[in-house]
DNA sequence: TTAGATTTGAGAATCATTATCAAATTGGAA
DNA sequence: TTCCAATTTGATAATGATTCTCAAATCTAA
């Protein structure tokens, strides 16, 4: 695999945008839009590409948070060190994302591991399902 | 809501169809394809609806393997209890998809609800990683 | 059989994403 | 600096799953 060796000024404006959104989600729209609103020009298909392309580099993260809708992604940031193998739940009602590192979740690779020899990769994984506090209202509405 | 009446010989075609298939995925185009196979006209539009109304009424589930690819159902059977919940793994590289139950999986929607508070929905969620046999292609090609 | 409600289906519309490919940009070599 | 080959860009077309539209077909009850 050949390692891109062309910096353009389009890959540092979108370092940049990531570095202010870090922590947040954002579709490949919002990019768009946002340079748009600075007039600064990008094509739609290079923003795919480059997101992709950060996407592969395990650099930022996909999601998926409503079926059929755009994807989402995110930067997790510089110093968030991707071997330190961390899983992320994301909430299906308020959208929330949470980083979740736990023992007894790095055994779950362990177990899928030995007992399935299936190598999970967390990067990808996401955990769907209902954060505390969606979870509680939704128990409080179907009282 | 008001609950649907009449019965067309177009669902009962696609029931016939789930029970063929149950416990395997199928996507719509599946169900498309197999009908035309056997000479059979039903427009994808009413395959589609039928499928939704299905996953609405609980009797069948709807899961997302790929990004964004087709969506997958499956038919769980009549008297399959809809609780016990099975976990999907894909494989990123063949894109095998394994079906997986397995106790130690349950306890892991234990331990998210309790140490987390997170309620995990195993119908959306998709581990991802490598297969017994890619797992070990790579290792092969790494040497 | 009739009527009114519901379902069907062909084809158009949608919409996020990907493919195409000529033009622009990049960075190293001369 | 200039030249060139490799790479990236971006306007636009294509894709593909799904949904929408709406007239025609079908269904159920009376």
């Amino acid at each position: 695999m050949q390692k891109s060796t062309y910096k353009t000024k389009q890959q540092d404006l979108l370092f940049s945008y990531l570095k202010e959104m870090q922590g947040k989600h954002f579709t490949a729209e919002d990019v768009r839009s946002h340079f748009e609103a600075k007039k600064i020009s990008i094509g739609i298909a290079t923003i795919y590409r480059q997101l992709e392309k950060l996407v592969a580099e395990g650099k930022i993260q996909k999601y998926f948070i409503d079926d059929h809708s755009a994807a989402c992604f995110e930067y997790a940031g510089e110093n968030c060190n991707t071997n330190e193998q961390h899983f992320h739940l994301k909430c299906e009602l308020c959208g929330r994302l949470i980083h979740l590192e736990c023992e007894e979740l790095e055994e779950l690779g362990g177990h899928l591991k030995t007992e399935h020899g299936f190598v999970i990769n967390p990067l990808r994984t996401v955990f769907y399902g209902l954060c505390t506090d969606c979870a509680e209202k939704k128990e409080n509405e179907d009282e």
